[in-house]
DNA sequence: GTATTCAACGTTGCGGTTGG
DNA sequence: CCAACCGCAACGTTGAATAC
């Protein structure tokens, strides 16, 4: 089979040469070999296939594993048939391939469309066209334009999805046409490294700008698992100061290098085991904690293309939450929960619950309560009839995470971090996720996709069991922490 | 006139959440 | 795994004000 130069090598070799080399000789160093995953991305997706409506009744080149001149083929012949609309059309020039979501024939020349998932222009986008147009232009097809197909995340939706509002078009012909030169220097010089020796390039900053290298693996395999990389906030470019001293562990690192003092505490109680318990101010935030106590959690979804109206792309809509309650310092720990019937919308059934359960001068305690404000915030607006009730409890919410972010209390098991994911086995281990049927996010979230979809009762019921299960487990973890919080001021 | 400091502003990274 | 949302905090830069 004939090794092509593709635009997603062509973007990585930006990069990295070296990896453009790698790519060619050794590409069994990279897991899995994956030829045109990154082509397929956006496209094979909803938003991808939803965007082919604004050009309708083009002729698809269907994909087959690794036929690029089977494509190529097929894209002349609809060409030269008169074809006006085509999605996927493949094509190559000097070795290097392109595949353009929906190729569509104006009156003026041909227009070549992108399609993103993102809700903006990026240079990487930019360049990425401009590899098209220079394969398109080099194929002797005249182009008018070369655009790029977007999420337009002010778009809201109301009955009928507007693919028309949903998408943002942007022409970038004059800053890709602009960009030939750069291109065609680019490839010149990408060529000749292909014929030449492995470039010698150590890791640095281009292994992970734009996009993380295939090869990391590779070229990384001297760097510990836990090194001055993974020191939190550290500038990239001061990572790699370090590293070409020749610093990668922690211990290295020299007592008088500017360190903020996070990352100083994180590195010192690496080894020394030294823990900060800043009592002071632990009792400070506990005495802003008052009774009746909630312990809230929501879990959402987010769509890039909206399914409910009055919804825009990518808004996080909630369909289950989790309350735990305290009535009273002794008072028995009582659990209420919510989950929406799966694939309609339940957001008003959800407010209901919640604000009937929260009387208006609880504490709310959450973690990272950017989150469960913004989702309050959302929902106010959009049922303005509870909004009254939604922004008391939006006023009354206490950040449970504010303690750790602070460094009122770490311990080096958190490794510099004060999300849940590394707080809660720090101080609380016996509290974990494991052995649950539902034990992250993600999962949660496929799971609550699908369920509509499964027709056996028990199985459905089953699942719903399990994703209240694990969302309690949130809310749960947060009355143990809080429960370490008051022992350890003791 | 130059050096130094510091506030204001801009950028980056991280936290929560998901979708593909 | 990556990208998307937003808000916040930390970090970096810049430029104006002040000191010398």
């Amino acid at each position: 089979m004939k090794a092509y130069l593709s635009k997603s090598k062509f973007l990585k070799g930006l990069q990295c040469h070296k990896s453009l080399w790698l790519h060619k000789h050794e590409p069994e160093l990279v897991s899995p070999p994956e030829e045109s995953q990154q082509a397929i991305f956006d496209t094979g997706t909803e938003v991808g296939l939803l965007a082919r409506n604004l050009f309708p009744d083009g002729k698809e080149i269907i994909f087959k594993e690794g036929s690029f001149t089977k494509k190529i083929k097929q894209t002349r012949e609809l060409i030269e048939n008169g074809a006006e609309t085509i999605y996927e059309a493949t094509f190559t020039h000097n070795n290097v391939l392109a595949m353009v979501d929906i190729l569509h024939k104006g009156i003026r020349g041909w227009e070549l469309y992108e399609v993103k998932s993102s809700t903006g222009v990026t240079d990487i986008y930019i360049s990425d066209l401009s590899v098209q147009y220079y394969v398109l232009s080099g194929c002797e097809l005249p182009i008018s334009k070369t655009s790029l197909i977007y999420i337009n995340n002010q778009y809201v939706k109301y009955g009928e999805l507007n693919i028309k509002e949903l998408f943002c078009i942007t022409e970038l012909i004059n800053k890709i046409e602009e960009n030939q030169g750069f291109v065609e220097d680019q490839l010149s010089e990408m060529n000749e490294i292909l014929m030449g020796k492995c470039p010698g390039i150590d890791i640095g900053n281009h292994c992970d700008t734009p996009y993380p290298c295939d090869f990391k693996d590779h070229c990384w395999s001297h760097v510990p698992e836990y090194s001055i990389f993974n020191i939190k906030r550290l500038n990239t470019s001061k990572k790699f100061e370090l590293y070409y001293k020749g610093i990668l562990a922690l211990s290295d690192i020299p007592d008088d290098y500017d360190l903020s003092s996070g990352q100083r505490l994180q590195v010192v109680s690496e080894l020394t085991n030294k823990v900060v318990i800043n009592k002071k101010a632990i009792k400070e935030f506990l005495d802003g904690i008052y009774y009746p106590l909630y312990f809230l959690d929501f879990e959402t979804f987010m769509p890039a293309v909206p399914i409910f109206d009055g919804t825009h792309p990518y808004q996080q809509v909630p369909f289950q939450y989790s309350l735990h309650v305290l009535e009273s310092k002794s008072a028995e720990l009582k659990n209420y929960e919510f989950l929406a019937k799966e694939g309609i919308d339940q957001r008003e059934e959800l407010i209901k619950r919640l604000t009937s359960k929260i009387p208006d001068k609880a504490c709310i305690l959450t973690y990272n309560m950017t989150f469960e404000k913004r989702i309050l915030r959302e929902l106010s607006e959009q049922f303005p009839s509870y909004k009254d009730k939604l922004m008391s409890i939006h006023e009354n919410i206490v950040d449970l995470m504010a303690p750790f972010q602070k460094k009122d209390y770490y311990t080096k098991e958190m490794k510099g971090s004060y999300s849940l994911k590394f707080v809660l086995p720090a101080l609380v281990p016996e509290c974990s996720y494991e052995g649950m049927a539902i034990s992250d996010g993600g999962v949660a979230m496929n799971t609550y996709a699908t369920l509509h979809l499964i027709e056996d009762k028990k199985e459905v019921e089953q699942i719903r069991k399990d994703l209240l299960e694990y969302c309690k487990l949130d809310t749960f973890a947060m009355v143990k922490l809080l429960n370490k919080l008051e022992e350890v001021i003791k």
